[in-house]
DNA sequence: CGTAAATATATTGATATCAACTCTTTTGGC
DNA sequence: GCCAAAAGAGTTGATATCAATATATTTACG
């Protein structure tokens, strides 16, 4: 007889222990609220920072460009700037050459907000490593981060 | 005299390869998505998949234990649960021995999802690692996996 | 040229996420 | 036993996420 609880072919445990994408969401969520915490003195989460470092740029992006480069929603672009464009760190404009276009364009306030955060995120990222291999002797943050790719 | 516009000691493009929050992101976002196309015949999504996961068991869970275990805000498991009681997936009770806490318990019919859910979510990873090994040669799952709990 | 298909984005509705705050219950010091 | 501190959970408000759907613009074919 198979136990009365979990006679599935695929054990609960076994999916608790394996799941890329459990382990990934699990990930996801304790570094966004140590980033979060980190850039909260400067009014700004670790999504948003991502989202203005991609507009960064001399030559304007695309919103679709920036969304695949966050393996981001259109929509959900869409939603992430209204508050940072309410703000006043980007804006939309109508791409000229393709009327159905909109170029991201950081402001001079969301260059300077960007300025303030990079070392902000240099010293969290630099404990966050520590603390890594701390965790993990051994551990290799470039293959971490090629793997990361690969599964995104 | 520096570049003008990215005269940061930390520029956006090393930012942008480095970051370990953005490219855990990106791969929870990116697997979400995956994962939740594939339940969603099960009118499931990935998140509810690893909740469920983490209910099932004999004896049941604190609030608090399947918070830490998902990694996740004690508040965002209050709200999470709340589609899955409504479906009558579990259910919420009052612990006896400590009225504070309350114990989370799968019924007949969270099970039952459960058990229909295992097999999409085992082929799904399948394809998924056949993916990532196809993307990166020589990627070692079980060190990307140990690599995220260090991180987590 | 004109229209159907394709492309780029926006809106709506549901769930997910967390900080700040509040409420209830338990624990510890006395 | 009493009361202050601690612990467990719920509520509110803001942002994040995506599917389904809608709108505007461009492209391609005839």
């Amino acid at each position: 007889m198979s136990k009365s609880s979990n006679d599935s072919s695929v054990p609960t445990r076994l999916i608790h222990d394996t799941c890329l994408c459990l382990h990934t969401q699990r990930a996801a969520r304790a570094l966004a609220r140590r980033f979060d915490e980190a850039f909260r003195p400067l009014g700004l989460t670790s999504g948003q920072f991502s989202l203005l470092n991609a507009m960064n740029r001399e030559t304007p992006r695309s919103m679709g460009e920036v969304a695949a480069i966050l393996a981001m929603d259109r929509t959900t672009l869409t939603a992430n700037l209204k508050p940072l464009e309410r703000q006043g760190l980007m804006k939309i404009t109508v791409d000229a050459q393709d009327r159905r276009s909109r170029k991201l364009i950081l402001t001079a306030a969301g260059k300077k907000l960007l300025r303030a955060a990079a070392p902000v995120w240099k010293r969290t990222h630099a404990a966050l490593e520590r603390e890594a291999a701390a965790a993990m002797s051994g551990i290799d943050i470039p293959n971490l981060r090629a793997g990361l790719r690969a599964i995104a």
